[in-house]
RNA sequence: GCCUCCGUAGCUCAGUCGGAUAGAGCACCCGCCUCCUAAGCGGGUUGUCGCGCGUUCGAUUCGCGCCGGGGGCACCA
């Protein structure tokens, strides 16, 4: 019985009461989700809930009444062994170890699609992270969104969304002129112009464009810096693609700012927001009455001098994602932009649409980094920076993606490259990687010696050990963990959830013998833990997949 | 000034539909491998959950006000 099971039981046992009489409430004030936990201590139970305290004012009595009337009645129910009342009303309910052991066997059958629900089903969300100008290498701040953006995306698919990961391209406007003239001075051996692009990616761009099109240098004019931001272009964004497949971040839509000019999106989104009306000219300039919706102030569309704003292209690129059928539009912005939401929820709101539902902006706050006690900093313009590339070298791929989806975004992050650096076994990832290894190891022995638990008839209703059914119990919050994880837009939970499995894991282990001693026949407790063991496996390679990070079958 | 995020153990931090004795890792001390991975497990020590009111059966959690810290306020991109 899954935990979802037994709330839909005790809610069906308290509509039953009313039904009967036995409670005066309105059947509308029972709860649609009764509130069902693991509590900490094992002695009061596989499960507890506290619909009893919840009830027992609107019904006019008191808890402990209200929680008598609701244990009789479960206790009739087919799988619960006990229901004890403790404290000030609360329900303790223990599964008889027959439905708790079966838990095991459902999430081998369920594999892979275990821990996936339906709650998202039939909703198309777009998933908007990174969005770097193709001017230079990704840095620590879009790595954090690389990894927390793909977990992200991949936890609302395992909640049954279709999601699109999307990476808007700035290759419009001054800062690719000013790319373009910093790799023409750096080919020509001068200094950058002004605010312009300094560090040595821009050099060994500068000489690879010279060195596949050594023509180039012959351009006069405009028509060289703007052959130079070309290639740069290419070239760099060919880089940020490459560095994010090895990330394991891949993105359905790379969506270029230069598109969405070109293709009429612009005019499109102008007059969606004209028929709307809250377009309006002042002073020479366009704008978009955005203070209607809880803006500081209007914003500028079009400039006086008649060059569309970055706010007309954000706002054109909203309304194109609306005509892509998106429900949900998600943006991950860092915490530098946060004066951007409420003008984008503006937007949102301009165009008709409700911005409670149709858009959402994250804000992340910045990634810091201390070495050797002192922060480092990051500059994309002075080039002392720390790029993904950097991170991932150090760390690798999984560490470093782990330790960025740990925390949630709304606290700034900060990583101790030293720590990191140093291998030490303080990386938690290695712990969940660990049990993952351990149990492939402790099943790979199963098949070296012949035991084919899968097709033997396992008695599941032995692992009755303590450390047994707290394993079950985690292993059964994967669904409503994702049910978590998905709604609040935080990875990071299924991390903790992770680790605390792990957890479960490790401890099992270490008391219970899972396959049978060399001179020992194979007793039936062996083969039901192996069944556990694979649950558990598959519970852990499940999660961390939502992650984006291996689940390895040895370490 | 206005907006926003944060303040939990010595350190780094978990903890949202308000719940039982507030947790983990690191650090420190002590135990556990003749057989399934010791990157593991067990035990010990650590708290005015920033402060004060309020809401109620109950507040680390919700509301208001302070104190302390991070970030943000453009016809910039």
């Amino acid at each position: 019985m899954t935990p979802d099971q037994l709330a839909a039981a005790i809610r069906h046992a308290v509509v039953t009461a009313i039904a009967e009489g036995d409670l005066a409430l309105e059947p509308s004030m029972v709860p649609d989700e009764i509130t069902v936990e693991r509590p900490r201590n094992p002695e009061h139970g596989d499960y507890a809930t506290n619909v009893a305290l919840q009830l027992a004012k609107p019904a006019g009595t008191n808890p402990r009444a209200v929680a008598e009337l609701v244990a009789v009645r479960l206790r009739d129910v087919a799988g619960i062994e006990d229901v004890d009342i403790a404290g000030p009303g609360f329900l303790n309910i223990t599964l008889d170890a027959a439905t708790l052991g079966e838990l095991a066997r459902s999430v081998v059958v369920a594999g892979e699609t275990y821990g996936r629900i339906d709650r998202y089903a039939g909703q198309k969300y777009d998933v908007e992270f990174i969005s770097a100008n193709p001017t230079g290498p990704l840095h620590l701040g879009h790595t954090r969104w690389a990894a927390v953006g793909d977990a992200i995306a991949r936890v609302l698919e395992a909640a049954g969304a279709e999601v699109a990961r999307e990476f808007y391209i700035n290759d419009r406007g001054v800062q690719m002129d000013k790319f373009g003239m910093s790799l023409e001075a750096r080919a020509l051996g001068v200094e950058p112009p002004e605010g312009g692009y300094q560090g040595g990616y821009v050099d060994e761009l500068a000489q690879q464009i010279v060195a596949a099109d050594p023509a180039i240098l012959d351009l006069v004019g405009d028509a060289r810096w703007e052959a130079f931001r070309e290639a740069g272009y290419a070239l760099q964004l060919q880089q940020q693609k490459d560095v994010l497949d090895h990330f394991n971040t891949h993105f359905d839509v790379w969506y270029s700012e230069r598109s969405l000019h070109s293709s009429g999106a612009v005019e499109r989104g102008f007059e969606k927001l004209r028929e709307q009306g809250h377009m309006f000219e002042a002073d020479g300039a366009v704008w978009l009455r955005t203070s209607d919706f809880d803006d500081d102030k209007d914003r500028v569309l079009v400039k006086a001098d008649g060059e569309l704003t970055y706010f007309a292209s954000d706002t054109a690129y909203y309304l194109d994602k609306r005509s892509r059928g998106f429900d949900v539009n998600i943006y991950l912005l860092g915490a530098d932009h946060h004066g951007y939401v409420n003008r984008l929820r503006a937007v949102s709101a301009c165009a008709g649409d409700d911005p409670d539902v149709n858009i959402e902006v994250l804000i992340g706050q910045l990634v810091k980094m201390v070495k050797g006690g002192e922060e480092v900093r990051l500059s994309k313009r002075a080039g002392n920076m720390i790029t993904l590339e950097d991170l991932v070298d150090e760390v690798g791929v999984d560490a470093a993606r782990y330790s960025l989806i740990r925390y949630p975004v709304d606290s700034p992050l900060v990583l101790d490259l030293d720590l990191l650096v140093s291998r030490s076994n303080d990386n938690p990832v290695f712990y969940v990687q660990y049990a993952h290894a351990r149990i492939s190891s402790v099943l790979r022995g199963a098949a070296d010696l012949g035991i084919d638990w899968r097709s033997a008839d396992a008695d599941l209703s032995l692992l009755t050990h303590e450390r047994e059914t707290a394993l079950l119990g985690l292993i059964g919050e994967l669904p409503r963990v994702v049910a978590t994880a998905s709604e609040l837009r935080e990875p990071h939970r299924v991390a903790r959830y992770l680790e605390e499995l792990a957890n479960g894991y490790h401890k099992f282990y270490d008391v219970c013998r899972v396959l049978p001693m060399a001179d020992a026949e194979l007793e039936p407790i062996n083969v039901s833990r192996l069944w556990l063991c694979a649950a558990a496996r598959q519970t852990l390679a499940n999660g961390l997949g939502m992650l984006g990070v291996t689940a390895p079958e040895r370490m």
